[in-house]
DNA sequence: TATTTTTTCGGTAACGGTTGCGCAAACGAT
DNA sequence: ATCGTTTGCGCAACCGTTACCGAAAAAATA
């Protein structure tokens, strides 16, 4: 079975006129007669043609698709950021595609050559937790193609990025714990490699430090992977081992969730006996058992924000103005407040 | 600042020999010389030669590309389906383009529109809770575009569909429920359009009667939108009227944490009042205390097998054997039996 | 009526790569 | 030496669309 689509010479022909002249007539040039372009659109209209955009894709050398490389989907603050960047993306008339690098390095080296070889017009990008090397963005970068990173960054002097305040997220869940009259306050730390994981625990420790309380090294506690069964089992292994604690930072809300499953299976009671704190506000930690406190992380936000600076860099490029240069957006987290780190006051339901 | 990519042309300038010369060269004709071939693929190596894709793609008329239409990014469910499209897609050398409906008819249409605009090769749709007419499906069919249905389909003779077998999954939840002593089942309806709410629905309806127990409208409950607070809010209702309950089967794992919820701040017991089971197995649901009961559906298994299908379809146009036909992959659901659900047996931990 | 201007359209090339066909040189066989 | 066969490469067309340059026909001006 053999289904051809109609082109615009397929009109020509029928019309007996020529293609540009067709092509012309579509968008509506001044050039083309009246008659002729209402004979245009009237068949053009019956045969329901439908522009090959693929040709015009490599006419103007532009696709109007942005790649994007998200660490793992099924995270409820990546697919989160997918939602805000398809929101802008949308409106702005650009195709979004999307690759996974699933935390792996070799994964993300190959989905961006690949998008690369795709011509995309810019790529929104977040490390996988394996990235310590970044000849393949520099490589993309030096050919012109515009970046921005997401929540995942490295320091690169060329590429602009959007971020949270992981440190002052950090800083303020730490004081909000201190706050609450906690003496020995653990941290998981996230993912080594991640600038986020250093930053919140950067956070951690200068909190400590304002408030005149020891760092110490026994009570933070690295979690390379961050997931929720890590968060369980390093918990468990704290809580069998004779330091006293009685508050955990979580980098993340798995990480937190699973050591609130690690304390509860011990018999222990949050947040009297230990209070929790984590990160990114998952929808879920609002329905825990007690309810989780956490960091809200504006990952739709981010999204939006992070193809909002790509596409206008994407236009700028288009004027030939583009150069690559390093542009930072911060947003504000947000310290929500709910039962797992509520020790002074009894909260009533 | 210009960036233009090196092109074949480049190449064979460069070399003093013909772009053909240098196209084949890099693919190992064996029409070229050896000397040709080497000199040709050091110098692409040292440019950085990166074939250009859309050219490619408008020669061959093909971009291997799938187009995804997804209800929702952010969603656990539908995040792992994408997950497992992505998987199969990747392996097998294709891009995804993703396109979020929202659960809006308007974008589902204008998305399907700029897909097939796009020319991607073929098309992985799950309609949206609005849509009622298919025209738009079936005007890209006509066109030969291959489409494959996951999750939420219709009865379409000409197109194939992945979906969980909802009626045995529901079937299999009440008669779970009717065997721990539950007598007046309540039942949240999903989204009305979608024939996974009304397959659920034939499944519970079936269920009882199998068991010669009574359908009783008064506990079929609609519920349009299918979110948590819609589970909450119609819980609420139903636990302020007269209706005696002593478990609800819900139509998706969100409302049937809103229905916990009610159910506790009613200062109810589950599952001692009221047991419930939800449907879809979202990660949270064994988070919850009391963990949730669920029907595990295999999103990532149908990503794959959707991906799979549509990819296979895709071979056969190549080859010019495609006939759109109607091919079903059902999958089978499983009963995760949780706290939520066991009046019976005491679990302890 | 002759000349200029405007209107309306066609031809060609280009975007980057692939491919069928043809052709010359080199090689081998007779 | 002659003929046939490889070997190695170039030419040109093509995918669908558009920009640029002209040019014929129609209209306006002299």
């Amino acid at each position: 079975m053999k289904f051809n689509q109609v082109t615009i010479k397929d009109i020509a022909r029928e019309l007996n006129i020529s293609p540009s002249t067709v092509s012309r007539a579509l968008k509506d040039h001044p050039d083309i007669s009246v008659d002729t372009k209402k004979a245009v659109n009237a068949l053009a209209e019956k045969l329901n043609y439908q522009p090959n955009i693929v040709a015009l894709n490599l006419r103007q050398k532009k696709t109007n698709t942005i790649g994007v490389i998200i660490p793992e989907v099924v995270h409820f603050f990546f697919s989160t950021v997918i939602s805000g960047i398809e929101d802008v993306a949308y409106q702005a008339g650009y195709n979004v595609i999307l690759a996974q690098s699933n935390e792996s390095y070799v994964r993300e080296v190959a989905h961006v050559k690949a998008l690369f070889n795709s011509r995309v017009d810019g790529m929104l990008l977040s490390l996988s937790r394996e990235t310590t090397n970044f000849d393949h963005v520099e490589s993309i970068i030096s050919k012109g193609v515009p970046i921005v990173f997401y929540d995942r960054m490295y320091h690169s002097p060329t590429s602009s990025k959007v971020i949270v305040d992981d440190y002052a997220g950090a800083k303020e869940a730490v004081n909000h714990l201190i706050e609450q009259g906690c003496k020995s306050i653990a941290h998981l730390v996230g993912a080594p490699n991640l600038i986020i994981s250093i930053d919140r625990l950067r956070g951690y420790k200068d909190a400590l430090k304002e408030n005149k309380m020891e760092i110490r090294e026994d009570l933070i506690l690295a979690c390379d992977s961050g997931t929720f069964e890590e968060g369980k089992s390093v918990t468990q292994k704290l809580l069998n081992s004779k330091v006293k604690v009685d508050a955990i930072f979580a980098n993340n809300d798995p990480m937190a969730m699973g050591a609130m499953m690690a304390i509860k299976e011990k018999g222990l009671k949050i947040p009297q006996d230990i209070a929790i704190v984590g990160f990114s506000n998952w929808f879920f930690g609002g329905l825990m058992e007690p309810s989780l406190s956490t960091i809200d992380q504006p990952g739709f936000e981010m999204g939006q924000e992070a193809a909002r600076l790509l596409i206008r860099q994407i236009d700028m490029k288009e004027k030939d103005e583009y150069e690559p240069v390093e542009e930072i957006k911060v947003l504000k987290t947000r310290l929500v407040i709910r039962e797992s780190s509520l020790k002074k006051q009894s909260k009533k339901k």
